[in-house]
DNA sequence: AGATTTCTTGCATTTTTATGCAAAATGAAA
DNA sequence: TTTCATTTTGCATAAAAATGCAAGAAATCT
């Protein structure tokens, strides 16, 4: 196989054009990406739209081009340091973590918490600016909110 | 050809199936419209979604199922005849149950947890794919799993 | 370093969705 | 009613999207 061309940075790439142009297609995206300088199949723009949960949403005329996900996870292109101001504080309690956000942003941490996939955190409740993080019981505090560190400021 | 059905009915209980439980093709509509008295073929269907408007969008896992185009709509219940679908996972921390759900049924299955009046649930709290569920103390998990079960499968 | 595991990716193929075409049913007009 | 246009539908097929598998690259471990 050649050398990879970076993920993350195809993955922007998608979110960019997608945000721009009426693609009706994975193939229009292809075409649009080789322009853009990132030559791929459509297998993996499979994959990456699925990842980006990007999908086909209807016109009015009932025709079908792609779409972010309404909420805006994704479209925000956030610095290290907006990442890390995610996280406004972190408590527990019993089993439970309480993670408390800015204002809309619970869904958004709790996505990247559960695709961080950790064994630490069994499931996640989202509200509007707090996250319940459900803990594997034998689970210690400290590890717990190194994990969640690790994981909020993490993703880019 | 056949006798003609009336396709503002059809097109009615397609709302009403989209909305009600999670569909991941066209083939598995048809199969709930032929229940429901409305047997056609995917190629109609394909035509029924486009007139109204709905599209598939992706939860938080990636996977796909269809949806009504948002105005009101949010999300709701589950298959019938896939009813070991509507919970995807429970596993337990203290006196915790974690439920996962398809995307956007969480709330759904919530409902039917606290409907189900059963004195081994004090109380349910749903996101959007996940339900926390607060045990009695000493309920047995065994118990409360079997009881999860009994309490998802029965309304199908 | 070498071994082992995890990630990415493409190919080939399947699965899912859309559509060109024709026929039957309905509606409208004369 | 007869004729003509419109709508609805299915069949066959094309187009689009998803996936099992394997291999190469990168990361991690010993």
């Amino acid at each position: 196989m050649q050398k990879r061309q970076d993920k993350k940075t195809r993955l922007q790439a998608i979110r960019l054009i997608v945000s721009s142009q009426a693609l009706e297609s994975q193939e229009d995206l292809q075409i649009e990406l080789d322009k853009a300088g990132f030559p791929c199949t459509q297998t993996t723009l499979s994959r990456d739209l699925k990842q980006l949960r990007i999908s086909k949403v209807r016109g009015r005329n009932g025709h079908s081009v792609y779409a972010l996900p309404r909420e805006g996870m994704f479209s925000p292109v956030l610095t290290r340091e907006e990442k890390d101001k995610r996280c406004w504080r972190v408590v527990f309690s019993g089993n439970l973590m309480v993670v408390h956000t800015p204002p809309g942003h619970a869904s958004m941490v709790a996505y990247d918490i559960d695709n961080a996939d950790s064994p630490y955190f069994l499931g996640t409740v989202a509200g509007d600016d707090t996250v319940l993080v459900v803990l594997q019981e034998d689970v210690e505090r400290e590890v717990a909110r190194e994990a969640i560190g690790e994981i909020v400021s993490q993703l880019a």
